[in-house]
RNA sequence: GGCCCGUUGGUCAAGUGGUUAAGACACCGCCCUUUCACGGCGGUAACAUGGGUUCGAGUCCCGUACGGGUCACCA
């Protein structure tokens, strides 16, 4: 057989050399140590919550190590591809702050010297990849139909055999003659071209994975598909072309391919490249509430595996960020007790930290993280934030918010900018009903009166407070004035007092606040109260008081 | 089925042959407190399982179970 020959029959019109792609994309100038990493995902769908974790980890470990990290598109399967899968994936990693060093930006553009990022439009470079290969007669052009293959699948199950696949004698195009080949390229017929494997049965591999560690496993002997009968090369061929190429030194992706890992490293020895190492990270999972199982998020029975449930829901973008890397590295919290100002993406990212096994998605978890985040934030952030999301998920309330943005900013900081601040708000989609009292009046509902106050008792105090109450009074002079109502109404303005001797008195100065407090909000929690009646006036004050005592 | 990965409290997890088996979330209790939060203190709760190796095993080895992945002209 003249490979040279088969070559040029098979690749007319490559002109490209391998040689040249070596000129064209040298290696890059980096620090030593310094890693390069690429998150390159497929557009088939919407960014699922498992990109996002996977892709922090390579932008994070390529900045720890002052490396590189970039984007690049897989659209080699034109089949499963959707319209704007570029932009969606585009536009998940934008709400939540993601950046790449390099790669795709948008649709149609990018940044960066080792592109094209996107792979549909590096069919040359794999063509030039592969008919060296085809020279080195480590390709070969195969024929098998569809049917052809299935039926081999077939037969191989009912032989029960071990290994199943394109191989050895089952691979019937591997040793077509030339004059074969030429026929069938003549009569059209469609072709793909085969990798001509070396390997054999009986010999093993073995691997570093950096998270899992050495891995033994049985030597490639499939005869893989190189390219597709459409000229767009396979995943597998793609993955060692490109990172080749992109001068990529850690591959970061999914467990699911560990299995594969075999035909890479043979793939790359196969041209002689470099083999980059790998880092497998686990799946995320969620608990399956109908079958009580762990099982891997799904981006079909799961609506918060789409990252735009986040978003939808109005997490802010650090505490999804903030909380994924707790998952990620197990070493993060610790540094973040030690740098709680820190920037999260300034993390120092830690591979051997990295779990091997799946973990769960707890959004109870990422509600605290998320709690806390927004607790440290100023009353301005955080009203800026609110309007904007309010804009797209609650465009009535945002109406009312933004209509006096300075009494909006001002209900937000009750509490708020003192040593221990609330942590009421975990996500925007709650502002509406933690503020609903401010904007619409309250319907007091008598019954939720503290036990120890009757509806007469409430209407007395009422009474009692509505000439007196002076909004003009801080916060000590406004309770020491609730105070001074209690000894007539038979209520101990001392907590500690009437708990010594509650047989001599109706209750005590908290059940009087309680009921002014039910009566402003409509209530039987808040913040700060006071401060609540000073925001709100008088006359809303004055007039919800009213209003409430005419139902008793 | 073959090959491979995984398994420490409900969840995330520390742990690299000797620990009273950390910490965080959740839960419970107490304290603080005008309500609720916040904060403080404390509590319940774990090494899947059976064999080895060893003076000593969560840690090393083998088997078993369970979970996951993979075996496409999908990634």
């Amino acid at each position: 057989m003249d490979n040279m020959k088969l070559a040029k029959l098979l690749f007319p019109d490559v002109k490209l050399t391998p040689e040249d792609l070596e000129l064209k994309y040298p290696p890059r100038d980096l620090p030593e140590g310094a890693r390069v990493t690429r998150f390159a995902p497929s557009p088939t769908g919407y960014l699922h919550i498992g990109g996002l974790f996977g892709a922090l980890t390579d932008v994070l470990v390529a900045k720890a190590s002052q490396g590189v990290s970039y984007l690049r598109i897989e659209d080699t399967d034109k089949k499963r591809e959707i319209d704007d899968g570029v932009s969606a994936i585009i536009k998940g990693f934008d709400a939540f702050g993601v950046e790449f060093d390099e790669g795709v930006t948008g649709f149609g553009t990018e940044k960066g010297d080792y592109g094209p990022y996107t792979q549909s439009q590096r069919v040359e470079i794999y063509h030039a990849v592969a008919k060296r290969m085809v020279e080195n007669g480590l390709a070969y052009p195969c024929f098998c139909t569809a049917e052809e293959l299935s039926a081999l699948r077939e037969q191989q199950e009912a032989e029960g055999a071990l290994i199943r696949g394109y191989f050895g004698k089952y691979a019937k195009c591997r040793e077509l003659s030339l004059e074969e080949i030429e026929e069938n390229l003549a009569a059209g017929k469609p072709w793909v071209l085969r990798f001509r494997s070396q390997g054999s049965e009986d010999k093993r591999i073995t691997f570093e994975d950096l998270i899992r560690g050495k891995i033994e496993m049985p030597e490639n002997i499939i005869d893989e598909v190189l390219l597709k009968s459409d000229g767009i090369p396979t995943y597998h061929f793609a993955h060692v072309c490109d990172d080749h190429f992109m001068r990529t030194t850690h591959v970061i992706r999914g467990e699911e391919w560990l299995s594969s890992v075999p035909k890479h490293i043979a793939m790359f020895k196969a041209c002689g490249y470099k083999v980059p190492k790998y880092v497998h990270t686990a799946q995320v999972m969620k608990f399956d509430d109908e079958t009580g199982d762990k099982r891997k998020l799904s981006k079909r029975k799961d609506p918060e595996a789409a990252v735009s449930y986040f978003v939808e829901k109005g997490f802010p973008r650090e505490a999804v960020i903030e909380y994924l890397l707790t998952l990620l590295n197990s070493n993060f919290e610790d540094w973040r007790r030690a740098n709680p100002e820190a920037d999260a993406m300034d993390f120092p990212f830690n591979l051997k930290k990295m779990g091997a096994s799946g973990c769960l998605f707890d959004l109870l978890k990422l509600t605290d993280v998320s709690k806390n985040i927004i607790s440290r934030m100023k009353a301005g952030d955080i009203y800026a934030r609110v309007a904007e999301w309010t804009k797209d998920y609650a465009p009535d309330f945002h109406k009312t918010f933004t209509a006096d943005p300075a009494f909006s900013t001002a209900i937000l900081n009750i509490d708020r900018e003192v040593p221990k601040p609330r942590k009421d708000i975990a996500k925007w989609d709650e502002v509406e009903d933690y503020l609903a009292y401010f904007f619409n009046e309250p319907q007091a509902d008598p019954a939720l009166l503290p036990e120890r106050v009757s509806p007469a008792d409430a209407k007395a105090i009422v009474a009692a407070y509505l000439p007196v109450y002076d909004p003009a009074e801080d916060k000590d002079a406004w309770f020491a004035r609730l105070k001074t109502l209690c000894p007539d109404l038979g209520f101990c303005p001392e907590v500690k007092e009437y708990k010594k001797n509650p047989e001599a008195f109706k209750g005590h100065v908290g059940d009087v606040s309680s009921v002014v407090r039910l009566a402003v909000t409509g209530r039987t929690n808040t913040p700060d109260l006071c401060t609540i009646m000073q925001l709100l006036g008088k006359e809303k004050v004055s007039a919800r008081l009213n209003a409430f005592a005419a139902k008793l």
